[in-house]
RNA sequence: GGGCGCGUAGCUCAGUGGAAGAGCACCCGCCUUACAAGCGGGGAGUCGCAAGUUCGAACCUUGCCGCGCCCA
């Protein structure tokens, strides 16, 4: 034991030494029943390191800690999530370059030192080796910052979700998808964002209150009299293929089934009736245009319209009117906004619409929710285009009903959280749409057959050989082809875009167990034990997990969800980069320290939003002093003789309330209720070191006797033990330290307490004596500190009055009592049944 | 509009049918040979509001108010 103690250092020495001695590596001896295995998320290396990491990521590692402790092999690896938009973006920034995949291969690229006004166009392979690059460096900031906090990670155990085995593993993946017909190709109407020129998920869609306003347009009946919707979008009029109305609706009962002529293109249109056309909405009759929202989609598929394109993959009105469009004048209007943004397109519409005399009143301002893709910041199009899809029960009642009893299998930490998977997955409008049209992503590994005239045929994709992935349909030519063909007719091309960022992340576990590549590997961790999560991705990261494990192997992907919650700021205000509120956690870690930044992360309870909190960092220090302090009392003590038993009602109280201690930690931990596991532990240990150690410190000096102390020093060092063993998980510095200077080998691979411990020892006895001590000695404290005289005071005498019953304990404990608070005359009597009274005269 | 969660001391939260709690903050003390980054003591709450069930409600029921989130 060191002469002097100190948290200073600890991180440093203990991160290094976990990390030489190798004690969190996986031992994968070990079959799938002795196997604890976590899917750790992999966070987004390109998003900002904030204090949030800290929060959740500790939560996990108290897990790990625990199982492992409780004997389990723990497979914890790490991921680095570097796949997608959010990478690409922040290459796009920080070098001031843009993908343009038309150029040619640069190998010497330099890219500029710092952006400059616009963007340099590169290749794509170059803008792929620019974003490995950066991916990288951010991945080593994600690495030092767990190490520093401790996380108790396999770091041979790690993976990118870009890296070959990530990219070989969703591939397979996606081509058993393919093979099983759960993943399939279709031209649709797609939800589409101008800025990224990219389709979009469901999944991926936010609403966002944005001001509009409702113009009110008269369609021309075949009486000659007009026919008034009201719409937010009258640019698209030359796209509108019909008008709806509710079926109960008596205003238009005798326009359905007729047509009408829209105002300034001239286009005849069916007017229909629908059940979702709102009577209260305008004037109860809308036009559906192809298309201007989702529920355009829906109208149009179930009334097997017609379609007439307008927006184009730019966002701007495409240059040619759509088919229908036959007349001389309505061309010419056309040709207006031909080209235009929608926002031009907008003014010039309602300028041709007020010259014909068709807008009718004012405009109405109103504010509406617009779909935004959750990264966009222009509203989303809907625009038709052939995507890949994998069903997810968006179009299936059977399999949505399958991914439902999914749901209620998985053991949800807290349990309310299903009912967030399950309005998401009854809520679901439509398959999953996982091809996008972007670069830093999975290829989708498959070609299509060019026909003689060099048109792609669709419905006759190349799939990659399964053997020979991660494959690159860019670069790599299918079978029975060869490089030469590619584009031309008879010949191939490969499909150009790349999988959804979800499809890869929710094979996880897959990748992490490194399915198809070291399937013994595989066997022993999955299906795994816990996902560990943020709420706000259940729709996302945890739904598409299920549905891919419920795809390929018929089960859930874990057996546990833990979702945490989130880290508010101070003011309790969601964090966020745009509210330039983020709290970057290097620093705290470095003025609290590891053990008090976990300490306040493992006071938030499981899916509880949590406050940065200080001042619990500053609590948590204190514990961690605490622990060092009584650590060197206990130790300096002396060892216990071999044979020592606890012979003192008081030692063997306090040792039955630490058996207690230990069974409701255990039984929070396996709940995964760490915070009550903390509280618990930590609530009986400042008992321990305000009253017990007070108490027992004079007999285990030697003041009463060796026999006497002895019962004292096996005690101190019982509890010492299990209380060590009981902080590990939270406090991991701490407690290896402390260990190290009276135990072989490393705390964290010690075996969870057991009750029976401290319990043996015990004997018989509860926490009787330990709190008539407490009490006796608050009361002679109380009455030192109102006289406000040091401890050290000597009383002249005590007098205690309590029930019969409790007279002996008094007698057990009388010693302890008098040479802790310095009595000179000690008495009791029965107070006859009124309780317990303490009479101190100083 | 529907769903979920939350509302307890100045702050952060625990308590979920049997005498309102902890930590922080605040106030008053104490050099006490593990720890002054410590220790002892103290004040402090209509348990969001209202009604109901019950011998008894912070806790159960209903309604309302406020906050947050999810979905439409």
């Amino acid at each position: 034991m060191p002469e002097s103690v100190s948290l200073d250092g600890l991180e440093d020495k203990w991160a290094r030494r976990w990390e030489d001695s190798g004690i969190y590596r996986f031992d994968r001896s070990k079959g799938r029943d002795e196997v604890y295995s976590i899917d750790t998320p992999p966070p987004t290396v390109s998003g900002s390191l904030h204090i949030g990491h800290v929060f959740s990521y500790t939560h996990t590692d108290i897990v790990a800690r625990y199982q492992r402790m409780r004997g389990r092999s723990v497979f914890y690896p790490m991921g680095w999530d570097d796949n997608g938009l959010p990478t690409e973006r922040r290459v796009q920034n920080y070098f001031g370059v843009r993908c343009d995949p038309a150029l040619p291969y640069d190998p010497d690229l330099t890219p500029p030192e710092r952006p400059g006004r616009t963007e340099v166009p590169i290749s794509r392979r170059n803008f792929i080796e620019l974003c490995e690059r950066l991916t990288v460096a951010d991945e080593r900031a994600f690495e030092e910052l767990w190490r520093r906090l401790g996380l108790s990670v396999d770091w041979q155990m790690t993976y990118q979700t870009i890296d070959a085995d990530a990219r070989t593993v969703s591939q397979r993946a996606f081509l058993r998808n393919v093979l099983r017909g759960e993943a399939y190709l279709s031209q649709a109407p797609t939800l589409w964002d101008v800025t990224f020129q990219t389709a979009v998920a469901q999944a991926e869609l936010e609403d966002r209150e944005r001001p509009g306003a409702y113009h009110h347009l008269a369609f021309h009946r075949q009486d000659g009299q007009r026919a008034v919707i009201a719409t937010t979008r009258p640019e698209l009029l030359p796209g509108c293929v019909a008008l709806v109305a509710h079926p109960d609706d008596e205003r238009y009962r005798e326009l359905v089934g007729t047509t009408v002529r829209t105002p300034v293109f001239g286009v005849e249109v069916p007017v229909r009736s629908h059940r979702l056309a709102d009577p209260e909405k305008g004037s109860g009759l809308a036009m559906i245009c192809t298309f201007g929202d989702l529920t355009d989609v829906l109208w149009w598929r179930e009334l097997r319209l017609e379609t007439r394109s307008v927006i184009g993959r730019d966002g701007r009105i495409l240059a040619d009117p759509p088919a229908g469009l036959g007349s001389a004048a309505g061309r010419a209007a056309y040709a207006r906004i031909a080209g235009a943004t929608m926002h031009t397109a907008r003014e010039r519409v309602v300028e041709a619409l007020r010259a014909s005399g068709d807008l009718v009143g004012d405009s109405v301002d109103i504010v509406h929710p617009v779909k935004f893709y959750e990264r966009g910041d222009r509203p989303l199009e809907i625009i038709t285009t052939r995507q890949w899809y994998i069903r997810n029960g968006g179009r299936d009642a059977g399999l949505r009903a399958a991914l439902l009893a999914r749901g209620q299998q998985l053991t949800w930490v807290p349990e309310h959280l299903r009912a967030r998977y399950e309005s998401w997955v009854t809520g679901l409008t439509g398959d999953w749409l996982v091809s996008r049209q972007r670069y830093f992503g999975v290829p989708i590994p498959v070609w299509y057959p060019l026909d003689e005239q060099g048109d792609p045929v669709y419905d006759k994709p190349i799939l990659a050989d399964e053997t020979r992935l991660p494959a690159d349909p860019s670069v790599d030519v299918p079978a029975g082809y060869d490089a030469g063909q590619r584009g031309q007719p008879w010949g191939f091309l490969g499909d150009p875009d790349v999988l959804d960022t979800w499809a890869t992340s929710s094979l996880t576990p897959y990748i992490a167990g490194r399915w198809g590549i070291d399937d013994d590997l595989f066997g022993r961790v999955f299906p795994m034990d816990l996902r560990p999560q943020a709420h706000e991705i259940i729709r996302t990261w945890l739904f598409s997990t299920i549905v891919r494990s419920h795809a390929e192997h018929h089960q859930l992907p874990w057996s546990h969800a833990a979702i945490s919650g989130w880290v508010l700021d101070p003011d309790r205000k969601k964090m966020s980069k745009s509210r330039g509120n983020v709290v970057t956690p290097l620093g705290l870690l470095e003025r609290y320290g590891s053990d008090a930044a976990r300490y306040w992360a493992a006071s938030g309870r499981p899916g509880t939003d949590t406050a940065v909190d200080t001042g619990q960092m500053k609590v948590g220090r204190r514990l961690a002093v605490k622990v060092l302090n009584a650590s060197r009392f206990v130790l300096g003590l002396g060892a216990p003789a071999p044979a020592a038993t606890a012979t003192e009602s008081l030692d063997r109280s306090m040792l039955a309330d630490l058996a207690t201690v230990v069974a409701e930690a255990t039984a929070a931990l396996d709940g995964y209720d760490y915070a009550r596991a903390l509280e618990r532990t930590e609530q009986f240990f400042w008992r321990f070191c305000d009253d017990y150690l007070e108490l027992v410190k004079n007999r285990a000096y030697g003041g009463r006797g060796d026999l006497r102390a002895e019962s004292a020093r096996v005690s101190l060092t019982t509890a010492l033990g299990v209380l060590l063993r009981l902080f590990a998980p939270f406090l991991p510095y701490v407690t290896e330290e402390v260990w190290s200077w009276w135990r072989e080998g490393t705390v964290h691979r010690a075996a969870w307490p057991a009750p029976e411990e401290p319990r043996v020892l015990a004997g018989e006895t509860d926490g009787t004596p330990l709190a008539v001590a407490s009490q006796v000695i608050g009361a002679i404290r109380k009455a030192k500190s109102e006289a406000q005289v040091s401890m050290r005071t000597e009383v002249a005498e005590v007098v205690v009055r309590a029930p019969a019953d409790v007279l002996p304990v008094l007698a057990a404990v009388a010693d302890d009592v008098c040479a802790a608070g310095r009595v000179a005359s000690w008495d009791t009597t029965d107070s006859a049944g009124s309780g317990l009274a303490v009479l101190v005269r100083l």
